[in-house]
DNA sequence: TTGTAGGCGTTATCAA
DNA sequence: TTGATAACGCCTACAA
């Protein structure tokens, strides 16, 4: 059986109004009637009910987070450490954490937001993978909802957001595969419409071009963010009449997969070939030989986000401007030979 | 503006009930009146609002998945493909999935479990990493909410369940490496209330026995599950005196420790010393050497377990003695030295 | 076949 | 400081 206010009204000859705001806080009420409520209602272990509440205040302390659409899914290791960071600190602010995956499916994704939306399912969004024009972004401020997402759209639209200085964290990097002797370098990427390929691919050129070295286009080649779709490119690539030493790869997982080409083509990495990811995560330390990779919070970061979507709920002020994260050079292995 | 049934009857001259009945598939309204509603509703958008619907029906239409307590999280990539699964398969049955997570305490596990439960958050669970005895089983069985799980344990209480042939599992381990000429052989575990645990350590020994070998308490240690648990391990093995030729871990984040702590000590893996792990996840493909693992198809198991809870939320029958899956072993290059 | 009305458990408004 | 009471949006007897 389960125990409402209207159990506990009875139990203390209170009225339900009464048992509520004792409940709530309010101040209208006697110090000795809330504590006599505050009691019972422990004692009875009662717990509000959740539908009721919702359904009267007309918000549901639930947060949304969509895995975004063409992600390999959580088998991607950032969406699971992103996902921890989220599942850690959203019970801190009193918010259920909704999740969903949209499978390969753009068309599948929208209908999930309209629907979590129009049936108030969640109070807002957590968003990441953003893309440079993004149907999320345009569609969750058209209809005011609150949103916090990792990377900035190119929609012109304002939301509270975490920026990570992908450009200078990638030219950090190509600087240490020049020192470390390496010349040509590729760059295996993603899908154009992503924020972080644009950004990631911009710092690689620029690295170039800060190293003196010419931007050959041949070189850079689409992955999809995956292994499997790094072990293809990475082939590709060794297969040019001019194959490239060094990789510079999107993501971490894309390593990964280039990691594995290049030793079934027999070659040494670290000293024929460089290899180096984005993200650093766990697992990039346990490859052979270690990646090196450019490493950002991951599980922080969303902490940050839920952080940001909470205060955000309770209308509190945001601080602005909040400076753009930059990504640390972790040197392993897989870029130096000795 | 939120879309109500009372909006469509209004435009269409009906009451609300009429329109309810409409949408809900009542066979008492005439099918023109259906048509126009089912019309009016999708022009305008409308989405029923889910509180209202939970507070009037007493369910929620919801599952849950609590990360086990004293698990290193989502990290752990277990946990992340197990998510994959549930994330996928419960919007197939109209199920919102919602996740939170223990972190290291008991008390917040049962807390949870008992908020969730008290306010009707969910109408069912999913459970994993069963202990022997294990209090989330005796809870919900006591207070009648539906719950499947991965693995069953001893409280003496049915319940739905996914069973992994563990025994049988590590058994086809053990030969293997006794065949790849290992004989010293350990094993790293987890917290002995694991039903994994004490499964996979029955294996272990039975292997031992079938192969003639004996069995040498010493050799047997505990981890927590974790790659940092695993290097600790692996190292205190090593300086033994006698110090083991090949390690059984009890999944496989431990065993990617384990490699890390035999590659430190500059030993050969897969000559000098074998590492085997458990569980197949996605990463023991990219460690150097690759890791041997027995495979289980973690999402798969979980997508089950979500279409077996569906099934008891709408008491349709399960069929019974679902048999016990066999791991596959994967021999790769970290036990065989070829 | 359709409409009326009561209630799910809470919160919020208004009186008392 | 407290108590009635009316919603919130939906479902479902029961009546029409």
């Amino acid at each position: 059986m389960k125990i409402t206010i209207r159990q506990i009204a009875e139990q203390l000859n209170l009225s339900i109004a009464a048992v509520s705001r004792a409940l709530d806080g309010y101040p209208d009420i006697s110090p000795l009637t809330r504590q006599r409520v505050l009691d019972a209602a422990r004692e009875m272990g009662y717990v509000p009910n959740r539908a009721a509440r919702q359904l009267r205040r007309q918000k549901t302390d639930a947060i949304g987070y969509i895995l975004p659409s063409g992600t390999p899914g959580f088998s991607e290791a950032f969406f699971a450490e992103f996902l921890i960071g989220l599942g850690d600190q959203a019970p801190r602010h009193n918010l259920d954490l909704l999740v969903s995956t949209a499978g390969s499916s753009p068309v599948r994704e929208q209908d999930l937001y309209r629907t979590w939306v129009r049936s108030q399912k969640v109070d807002g969004f957590i968003l990441n993978r953003i893309r440079l024009n993004d149907w999320r972004v345009r569609y969750l401020a058209e209809n005011q909802i609150p949103f916090v997402a990792l990377e900035r759209s190119l929609d012109g639209i304002e939301y509270p957001h975490i920026e990570v200085d992908n450009i200078g964290g990638v030219v950090s990097l190509v600087n240490h595969l020049h020192e470390q002797g390496f010349r040509r370098m590729a760059f295996i990427g993603g899908p154009e419409d992503l924020k972080i390929q644009v950004a990631r691919l911009a710092g690689y050129r620029q690295g170039l071009a800060d190293c003196g070295m010419v931007f050959d286009p041949e070189l850079v080649v689409e992955g999809d963010l995956s292994a499997s779709g790094g072990y293809q490119a990475a082939r590709r690539l060794r297969w040019l009449p001019n194959p490239p030493e060094a990789m510079v790869c999107l993501n971490d997982e894309t390593a990964f997969g280039v990691l594995h080409a290049m030793h079934d083509l027999g070659l040494e990495i670290g000293r024929d070939v460089a290899v180096a990811g984005f993200d650093g995560v766990a697992a990039s330390a346990h490859t052979r030989p270690a990646l090196t990779t450019l490493d950002i919070p991951v599980a922080e970061i969303a902490q940050n986000l839920v952080q940001m979507l909470a205060q955000l709920l309770e209308n509190k002020p945001l601080e602005e401007n909040r400076p753009a994260l930059h990504p640390r050079l972790l040197v392993r292995a897989s870029t130096s030979s000795h």
